[in-house]
DNA sequence: TGCCCACGGATACGCAGCGATACAAAACCC
DNA sequence: GGGTTTTGTATCGCTGCGTATCCGTGGGCA
């Protein structure tokens, strides 16, 4: 497969400032996605599996310091995202760095694109390294997702039916799978489902998820005729059509 | 968790690296004290009130992992101290940061103190970040660590499944084991597992990884085609699909 | 209503990634 | 130093997943 680029988030309410530095990133190999605000910065994240985000303090609305205080709060799958913090001189440093904020760095403006690119790479040199085990315990989150007459393993990586049966899953459908759950009720196209599932861009007449949600639904005894739980949505997509509950799988 | 600075123990032999990160590190405002070698260290925890101890791994006397291993055995009031282990580079990583070990992170020599800095801060932030009763399992100094059907003896290295009968494991079987015991339930990348086994890069079509996986299956009795335990990630490694809990082997 | 046609389902097939076995080199052990 | 155990290399075969292709179908339009 491809050599996955690094995915930057770079949020900023100045149009030109973006873009200079999206432009810039990309040059060095980085893939960029620009947001102006909280609400995209949510939606991108939503939408892309990002590798690190660019931060600006200084924005109207939501600042930088709330959106990645609320980040970290939020617990959602991308809650410990590194956070590269653009500052003007002066600001309170340490609160930045600091625990209740939780950046990684800083960088004062104003900067040189260069030295940006450069804190990006440390930051990420660090981070790619194995997170040390901070979880030892049973994960906060449940280990068993409901949906339909199915449950997800999520630590077994695996399906059960209602009788208890087990049903295998690859590693292109437990992911995929995952991407549902993880959104249910919602149409996602095959460019999300391919992004979130893959993190690379389908060429233009990718039908590989179509394919993969075929071989899921077989898993799922789901027709494509009159499926029950991912449901086709012609020209836009796909959807799961169930609700998720998450219990934890606790054996008596 | 407020203004209550954190108060950090350094702990090394040579006095002037002490000095020089404790300086470093109140200048970034934390409070520090520091501690020469095991005795001392066991006097200041007994002193103040600490939030994270840097330890280094290589002293005279009780080296550092020796030092981490009493502490969190011991059960005293600090037993669950976060430990942030230098090392230098190319020791048995795995091990520290493993279950066994108990450290929560590990910096390799040399680095730029900013580089500590910023790993308290990821650590101060994640332990503050657990709910204050769950307290001790997670790193709880223990001889023995139960996943699906098996006991992993990290003393004697050596399985053991529920019929009490010993399968025993070779050194690179040992140490993978280890690698996924510490990491259960993230898909770990083949660089990866040779970095945290070996301590040293993979050629580029090396498959040596991928042997010591099919070695360590047969051990465990789990087959590639269903695996219960690793299940391989196409493109992307492996992962141990089951959890791990960390219990005392005391026999009754 | 009937035709068109684009979209998506299904099947077939190829390939690269992985599993397994055999064998060689290296390490270890009396 | 010879035998044993462990670990890496070479090779072959299988399979998961992607591409190619064909077919069913459903909606738009006259």
């Amino acid at each position: 497969m491809i050599n996955q680029q690094d995915h930057i988030l770079i949020v900023d309410d100045d149009r030109d400032i973006r873009n200079l530095l999206a432009d810039y990133l990309e040059k060095q190999g980085l893939r960029c996605t620009t947001a102006a605000d909280g609400r995209e910065m949510k939606s991108a994240l939503e939408r892309h599996r990002i590798d690190l985000i660019v931060l600006d303090v200084m924005m109207p609305g939501d600042d930088g310091l709330t959106l990645c205080r609320n980040l970290r709060a939020g617990g959602g799958t991308q809650a410990n995202t590194p956070v590269l913090m653009l500052t003007a001189r002066g600001e309170d440093m340490d609160r930045i760095l600091g625990l209740e904020m939780g950046a990684d760095d800083y960088l004062p403006k104003p900067f040189v694109p260069r030295e940006l690119y450069a804190r990006i790479r440390a930051i990420l040199r660090r981070t790619r390294a194995l997170p040390p085990n901070m979880e030892a315990p049973a994960h906060a989150h449940s280990t068993e997702l409901h949906f339909g007459t199915w449950r997800l393993d999520t630590i077994a990586r695996h399906l059960i039916d209602t009788d208890g049966v087990v049903v295998p899953l690859s590693g292109a459908e437990y992911r995929l799978l995952s991407v549902f759950v993880a959104h249910p009720q919602s149409v996602l196209s095959r460019d999300q489902l391919m992004e979130l599932t893959q993190g690379r861009e389908a060429d233009v007449f990718d039908r590989s998820i179509d394919l993969l949600v075929s071989r899921l639904r077989q898993r799922l005894r789901d027709s494509a005729r009159e499926p029950a739980l991912i449901k086709t949505v012609r020209n836009e997509g796909y959807v799961l059509a169930a609700t998720v509950t998450a219990a934890n799988g606790d054996k008596p």
